[in-house]
DNA sequence: CTGAAAGCGCTTACAG
DNA sequence: CTGAAAGCGCTTACAG
């Protein structure tokens, strides 16, 4: 079944019935009512490979989500589909996987979709570097920073990663703790100049949040890498207390690390935050269902899917210069936090 | 950059750049040398539209999964998606919404991919029942049942959900519980003939497992109806217990709703498993970092998938009548119940 | 308002 | 082994 068959069966030309199924306002009632009685009655579909090929000005925005299951990604995801939505426009999603290259994807997407524009859930700024001044549509980043790239057409809304992290530290740290335990991904040591990767923005928190009070930290033997993943945080809670039992306090750099560490924790026989207290960092729903409920950094997901779709539609109706937008984060308490 | 851009550079012709990207055997090595090398030093992909409208014979398989959250299907698609590269095939993922019906994306991947074949994991009965005679590829549906469907093309590898839901029951009821509690979805009251949906077949099976030991089940009074979410198994667990206070243990449908369930229960002041215990179902990892672990029943993950993929390519291969396969499920005991 | 025709970027028989 | 050409199913100026 194709757009002829609807042709022929309608009395009309190919024309006017690809006029009729993209809502062009200059075709007649009269024709608009036949081609699309036939078309119901056949649940006739275009070909999208077809349609894109020649298509221009689609009314979709792309949208490039690393890692299908990252919550926090998740629960952004659902508002920005929701947000595009509401302005008119249709989402059209892509997931890869943690280590796929979404700058590829991105350069496949505008020749293959043409999209309006494109919105990237998580991103590596390497993969930015490399190849992003070949895709020209308007952009947003979303969870990560992308001030330091500098690309006209590249906005971005983010938390930010540092005072978020110096936070949770802080919370630790105010709460008495000294021997602080810190699990993270991949961050070798921070050097001012080269702060590339969460890891390494967030581990620059806790040393921040440190040196501000006066308590040495020591990021070779106070600090974990692991993948961020329950099991991850498993692995890096043992590490630390292994190393140093007397340690009372853990900061995972993400919840699902958290609970891993939870997990940890327990089999030890030990108890949070009886013995070890415990802070997360993202906000996921998850966190809130832990037994004790992990205290976390909770990024604000609706507010950077919102400011995300708002900044990316206003690059696409006129475009502007590129913005970056810091939207704030909340501590939230939980009950895995004691004071000592 | 198109492939006219590569015949001109290379000095051949389009046909040829085709030829050598597809990776036919008829050409000369020398053709092949020089267009590749063009092909790299100008970083070229070819257009997927363009591509697909044509070709007939891709090596894509399409894997429809439906609901990018859930974690079952999460640890499923990663082996299915393992064991398609491994067959030299690639794997084609469409991630759609647990509301989206995934027999019209079929039907759209059949046009517009031309796969060899469709893995779906997760499918609603009704969807296809109502269209999948369109689609005329093999298909694997993947963790549901699908003989009853008696489609010719469409074989489905699933774990006995009642049995194994009867299992789950068994387990609190042997261990002396009495007055249990069951959180699952809508179900309505169970016909024999109409056992349609998840929910319907783990509610028979709960109903078998009473009934075998002599225990009466008032499934109107001993059955929360939600959704399958973590916040869905937390009202569940608190309308049930509002209910009848006297409830001992609880068996929630999903492990997802168990880990709300077991956030409630805790709510409530009252703790797991000593004052009630809990089962799950579907073995995700995370129902192994909850405190207490949880007990629940193991889909065979890997199992399903590879077993899946395997009935698919023979399938393709020669085409062969529809298999309808059921692997074994395994009671994981966790710590979430205690004997009365 | 409608039709006829060109063309999107590929693939694939068909000749040679 | 290679080229020229038809064609996949649409969209979109261009006439009328």
């Amino acid at each position: 079944m194709t757009i002829k068959d609807i042709a022929r069966r309608s009395g009309y030309a190919v024309g006017t019935v690809s006029r009729v199924l993209n809502g062009h306002p200059d075709v007649s009632d009269e024709a608009r009512e036949r081609i699309l009685a036939v078309v119901r009655e056949t649940g006739f579909q275009p070909n999208g490979n077809a349609r894109h090929l020649k298509q221009r000005g689609s009314r979709d925005i792309a949208v490039i989500v690393k890692g299908a299951g990252n919550l926090l990604f998740a629960r952004i995801l659902e508002e920005t589909q929701a947000r595009i939505k509401a302005a008119d426009k249709t989402a059209a999603v892509y997931y890869l996987d943690e280590e796929d290259n979404e700058v590829e994807q991105a350069i496949r997407v505008t020749r293959e979709l043409k999209p309006l524009g494109i919105v990237f859930l998580g991103g590596n700024k390497g993969n930015f570097l490399g190849a992003f001044d070949q895709v020209k549509c308007p952009c947003v980043l979303v969870s990560t920073r992308g001030d330091e790239l500098g690309f006209p057409n590249l906005s971005s809304v983010s938390t930010d990663d540092v005072t978020g992290s110096e936070r949770a530290m802080g919370f630790l740290l105010d709460a008495g703790h000294r021997r602080v335990g810190v699990i993270g991904g991949e961050s070798a040591v921070v050097s001012p100049e080269l702060q590339c990767n969460t890891s390494q923005l967030r581990l620059a928190g806790c040393m921040q949040a440190c040196t501000r009070r006066g308590v040495p930290f020591d990021p070779v033997r106070q600090t974990a890498q692991v993948r961020y993943s329950m099991e991850g945080g498993y692995q890096g809670a043992n590490e630390l207390l292994d190393q140093d039992p007397e340690i009372t306090a853990l900061f995972a750099m993400a919840d699902v690390m958290a609970i891993g560490a939870l997990r940890a924790i327990r089999d030890r026989g030990l108890r949070v935050p009886e013995d070890v207290s415990l802070v997360g960092y993202d906000g996921i729903e998850q966190g809130s269902y832990t037994v004790p409920r992990l205290a976390t950094i909770r990024q604000g997901a609706d507010r950077l899917a919102r400011r995300g779709v708002e900044i990316l539609l206003n690059q696409i109706e006129g475009p502007a210069a590129a913005v970056h937008e810091i939207v704030p984060f909340q501590l939230v308490e939980g009950e895995s936090v004691r004071s000592i």
